[in-house]
DNA sequence: GTCTATAAATAGATAGAC
DNA sequence: GTCTATCTATTTATAGAC
């Protein structure tokens, strides 16, 4: 299905045009939504032309419906992961971010175009690719729930603690490419911020929002 | 220019269709992006027809414009005015949050269209609407710096922050938008969250975020 | 100011040769 | 598997009547 999960058969990758098609449909979907990108400029970018997109592929919704699929997928393996580690809620939910910050440097496209989805009420997702989404903040919930009743965290409304954790990584990631396009490089907003430092900013920063203690006024 | 700055002459509004086409615009071009909303949508929206958006309007991209940089002009003088506040540094930022989110309530339209116009480096900006962007963040950058000077807040990279304080917001009112489509009040991410519990919410936030105070392991 | 009708360009999808 | 050529529908934009 993805090309995580293709295997490349003989030896010494012969150009796998699949492959192709579906890396340049997420760059481009991801930069420019499912409506700004044309069959035509998937075909471009993958040094191929439209028969082939529809050789791959049935429709150009199936395809994007396959990258979102994937993306959905990765993030999903994730988080049960990390929730399911044998280890205090505090550590699950530090690798819980690094694991996120990690994914969104693997797979570029996926900030921005989770993002669009959210923005857009995911309209193109069927039952399937919602229940994805679910698996993600259930993940979630299960540690911000450990964490509490091992006094760890706070008591805390989960989706605001959801919004207060993946906003920020998903806004800088997308921010970051915005960041790469000519002419941007001199404003400030736009600065460079490593994904070392994005990732200890973010531990910290959910540690403080969960902590029980109190902030004195 | 944009409806908040066109003045209603004589008495009894006798409808005016600039406005409505402004407005229906705002909505679509929110929900669906640039490319995914044709002029017959924004016409049929508006009870009028394509005619009369070119009638109002030079073309697509013109009316898409006025509707971001209408947005980004708001957000700017709201972000001006919580900076420039006689007030402490904590004070200036939690009315900074507050005015944000009121303003996402004002302009239902105007967080999803932000985070798309990241999510794709707003391709379709100007120099000078790059300018609005730079004057929200130098506001927010400017508050920053003082609470630093006067020991209020930490030491910390002002994009960081930003992301830290915006992306929640927005991405909790783009979830909310998506919460209203059908089929989704089941889902626990979809969950509603009151504008009092999200503004409460994101001034803890910041304030723990920013406090000088360690936290302890 | 508001409409109908239409021109001109573009985009998704398919047929069929190699 | 890969290509060219083409069909068809949609979409931005305009002309011109009322």
């Amino acid at each position: 299905m993805s090309p995580s999960s293709t295997v490349r058969h003989r030896r010494s990758a012969p150009r796998d045009s699949r492959t192709d098609v579906f890396t340049a449909a997420a760059e481009l979907f991801s930069a420019r939504g499912f409506d700004g990108v044309g069959i035509d400029d998937i075909a471009h970018a993958a040094r191929l032309n439209k028969a082939m997109i529809y050789y791959h592929f049935d429709s150009k919704r199936a395809l994007y419906r396959e990258v979102v699929h994937d993306m959905l997928r990765a993030v999903g393996t994730l988080a049960t992961e990390a929730a399911s580690r044998l280890d205090a809620a505090d550590r699950r939910l530090e690798s819980f971010i690094a694991a996120f910050i990690q994914l969104a440097d693997q797979r570029p496209w996926f900030p921005p175009l989770m993002l669009r989805e959210i923005a857009e009420g995911a309209p193109r997702l069927e039952p399937d690719t919602l229940a994805l989404m679910k698996t993600v903040f259930m993940a979630f919930s299960r540690i911000l729930a450990d964490g509490q009743a091992s006094g760890l965290f706070r008591p805390i409304n989960p989706v605001l603690a959801y919004m207060s954790i993946l906003g920020p990584i998903l806004l800088n990631a997308a921010r970051e490419r915005a960041a790469a396009r000519p002419g941007r490089l001199d404003l400030p907003m736009f600065a460079d911020v490593s994904h070392a430092d994005l990732t200890t900013h973010m531990q910290l920063a959910a540690m403080r929002l969960l902590s029980p203690q109190e902030t004195r006024p």
